[in-house]
This record gives structure tokens, C-alpha cells and sequence, in this order.
DNA sequence: ATATTATTCTGACAAAAGTCATCTTTTTCG
DNA sequence: CGAAAAAGATGACTTTTGTCAGAATAATAT
């Protein structure tokens, strides 16, 4: 499949606004613009792979992404989804490592290629720029405890509700009092972001969907009762 | 119970070789060792609590901290075991969020407090010692998606035969071609760090006891046979 | 349009792991 | 030291969840 490029001035970006690079001065920003390689994917195209090295960052400017992790017997846990404005790769680069997780396009996207050089250089000379960077990185791993508390000690059940909302959160679409999420996840994905099998996810979003709590609307998910959902995340109904 | 100091200047410290703070230049070492508190913690004293907001950074000089959340339910999930030389209570102070942990004193614990302003003021004029703080801080995001991983698709026994070698890697002594696991750990701490529950626990251990894996030391565990714990937990056996 | 493939769904069953109860052994502390 | 509390161990049982097989539906390509 041949790359196709495109182009587009950070500066214009739509998305700047949600990115880490917002507020940065017009000389660090161009830098940036100046050294940056934008490319199109095609649903199913893979950005990077796990145990290759990073050469640069790729910030999204369009679609959706999965970064997830392959285990031995070839089960996926989907880590995150990117969507416009996130960073992607950042965490390998900024350790020096290799990446550990394979970045994968759920849906067609745009994707800005920012080589390693030109990133650490903006990452040290402005300091501001590297506080939120941190500040960012330190969030993210947050996100990460809580995941990992909940996967020790909730069941399937409250894994799902609570993964429903928050992509929610993150994806969803208000409207006549209830949230689509704009993502078309397969059911193998989300049962690889809840971390159990497709099998499961199938019959629990069903019994979500006949207890009213949720509907279908063609690949997507509308979440029609956020809070009766949140009951089901925290508790367990002995 | 009242708070006993002791002090020890950073420079003379035996533990600085292995902390983030070891080739900061002597002006900036001082700044830190001029403004840092210490004190000595009692086995099973808490540092920090989930819900309030840092203050600084805690160094530790001695002793065994864990750091663990706790869910609805009053069951607890460790994150992290700490030991001299290590950071506690970073993520939170660094991403200016209250405490999602709370940490507790497992073993004796001798531990200095800097406070934010010295730390942040060392991190903004160091650009060295900041990128040794995001490199550390990413490195760990990296162990938490692999534990994410580990969590979401290996069953117990794999995790906890996993959990045992983590352990031994840190907190082994080599001794007669075994290693003991240098941690008063108990079996409620061992569940929490698996992510199970105790009697599980106990269950699993003596299995691995009778197949001679391991032996129990006290309240310590010996890993006997190393290589076959690692098939156990489905590893590969470099 | 139709064949092919992938995804979703359902049922039956087995295995893993949690819970509860009880007992024994250690540890702690007055 | 000895009582009380905590930790460890074991058995019986239940619940949850994973696995396998097969059918129905949807998506994709020729």
C-alpha cells in the first residue's frame, strides 16, 4: 500500500488546541511544522511496531487508533485508543526503549510524523513545553493505576460498565439525553480493552442492552443511562 | 506515635548511587540536602495518604514501603514496593494531582522528605536531571502496560510465578544457587500484589512448594528453581 | 450479485478462582 | 509469660468466566 501524504501547517491544525503542543511560541511551533511528515492510513494499517525502535513521534490529526500489546498466546490488550490531538509513541521515546505495544488505525487517519531530533530539541529548550509534557506523562500513568486496580479486583461486569463510560467520556456524542460513542469497535476490541473474551462482552452488552441501559445503533454503542451504568462499575449487586 | 528524625547528608548517602539524584552536580545536591526532613518510620506507619495533595518527594534511605490503592470493596492492589534509593509519591507531585496511593511502611523504614519547592527549583534549572525524571517516570509507564497486560490475560498461577521472580530480580540474595526474596512479605501483601485473593495465594505457594520451586525461609520465600518458575509464569527462559 | 470471509451470537460445558467456615500456628503486647 | 489478635492453612462449595462448537448475520471482494 503506497503512503499517501498531506499536508497541513500545525498552526492551522484544527486539533492544536487539544494537543500538548498548544501555547507553544510561533518559533518552537514552526520548528515542529518545518520537520514534521504528514500521512494518511487506511483502517488496518499498522504505525509502529512493538519491540522496533522509535525514531519520532507521531501526533494524529485525524481517526482513530489502537495501541495494544500481544500476548503469547496471540490474545490483544488494547492500552489505549488515540484519537485527534494525542501524542502516539511518546512513552518508548521518551525512555529510550523499544516500543512495547503495536499501534494499529481503527478508523482511516491522518498522522504527523515529528522526527526525534526536532521533538528533543523543542523538549529542551523550552522548558514550559517539558513541565507539560511531564505533567502529561505523570497523568497518563494515574489513568494507569486506576486500570490497573480495577483489573485486580472488579469483575468482567463492572470492567465493561466502567470502560462504556469511559469512552464515554472520551468518544461520546450528546444527544436527546444520551451519548453515542463515536467509535466502531469491534466486539473482539472491547472485549481487549476490558481484558476478557469476545464471548463475554457479547452477552454482557446484551444484558446491558436489555436492561435498558445501553442500545445499538448500527456498529456503535449509545449510552442511555450513564448513571445506572456507574452503579453497575462500582458495585457489586450481591 | 512520635516522628523520630535522623540525618545524613545526600552526599554521604549509600543509596545515592541508585537514585535519580546520583551525578546531580554538588550545588544543586546541597540545595536538595540543605531542605530535606528525615525521618524513621515504624513498620506499618503510613507516608502519604490516597485523597491528599503532596507536599514534595520522598527519598527513601532504608527500609520497605508499599504504595497501594484500595477498591470499594476494602481489597487492596500494590503498585509498587519501594526500597532505598527510590522515589515515592513523584507521579502525583509531578502531575499536580492528589495522591490516587497510599503509601505504607512494610519494614522499617528511614526516609527524607524535599519538599516541592527545592525539588521543582532543581528540575527547572537542571535540564540533565530533568530528563533523567521523564526517562525514569516513562520507563515505569512501561512496566505498568506490561503488568496491564499480565493482569488482563495470565491466569493467577502465571502471575503470581511472575510476580515471584519480579521480586527475586529486586530484592534477591544470591546464596547457594537459590535466591531468597529479602522481603517480609505476607500472604494478604503477596494477594495484593497479584491481584487475588489470600487463600489463592497460600494455595498456589505451597503447590510451588511441593513441585520444589520454591521453599519458605521464615516469613521469606527462596526461589529454588528459578527457570522453571519462569515457565510457569509462561515467560521465556533466556 | 454471489461467493467468501469475518463478525456476532447462542448454548453447553469445564476450569479457575472467589467466598465462607473452621482450625492451627505465629506474633504481638500488656 | 500468657492472653488476645493476627496470619496461615485447609476443605467445601458457589460463582464467574473461559473455551469450544455451531449457527446466524454482516461485510467484503471477485
Amino acid at each position: 500500500m503506497a503512503k499517501v501524504e498531506f499536508n497541513i501547517a500545525c498552526t492551522l491544525c484544527e486539533h492544536l488546541k487539544d494537543s500538548l503542543f498548544t501555547g507553544l511560541n510561533p518559533e518552537d511551533l514552526s520548528r515542529i511544522n518545518n520537520h514534521k511528515t504528514c500521512i494518511q492510513y487506511k483502517k488496518g494499517q499498522n504505525i509502529f511496531y512493538e519491540g522496533t525502535r522509535p525514531t519520532g513521534l507521531y501526533c494524529m490529526n485525524g481517526g482513530k487508533v489502537k495501541v495494544y500489546k500481544n500476548n503469547v498466546q496471540g490474545k490483544e490488550f488494547i492500552i489505549y485508543i488515540a484519537k485527534p490531538g494525542d501524542f502516539l509513541g511518546y512513552r518508548a521515546l521518551l525512555s529510550e526503549e523499544f516500543y512495547q505495544a503495536t499501534a494499529t488505525v481503527l478508523e482511516d487517519a491522518k498522522i504527523c510524523f515529528i522526527p526525534k531530533e526536532s521533538f528533543f530539541e523543542v523538549l529542551q529548550k523550552n522548558p514550559v513545553f517539558m513541565k507539560r509534557v511531564v505533567q502529561a506523562v505523570c497523568h497518563e500513568m494515574g489513568i494507569m493505576e486506576e486500570k490497573l486496580a480495577e483489573l485486580a479486583h472488579k469483575s468482567v461486569r463492572e470492567r465493561l460498565a466502567a470502560n462504556l463510560l469511559m469512552l464515554k467520556e472520551t468518544y461520546g456524542m450528546e444527544g436527546e439525553g444520551s451519548f453515542l460513542i463515536d467509535l466502531a469497535l469491534s466486539r473482539e476490541d472491547l472485549a481487549s480493552i476490558v481484558g476478557t473474551a469476545t464471548e463475554t462482552v457479547i452477552r454482557l452488552l446484551s444484558e446491558f442492552k436489555s436492561e435498558g441501559l445501553i442500545s445499538f445503533e448500527g456498529k456503535k454503542i449509545r449510552v442511555l443511562e450513564p448513571k445506572k451504568l456507574a452503579k453497575q462499575a462500582d458495585l457489586i449487586v450481591a
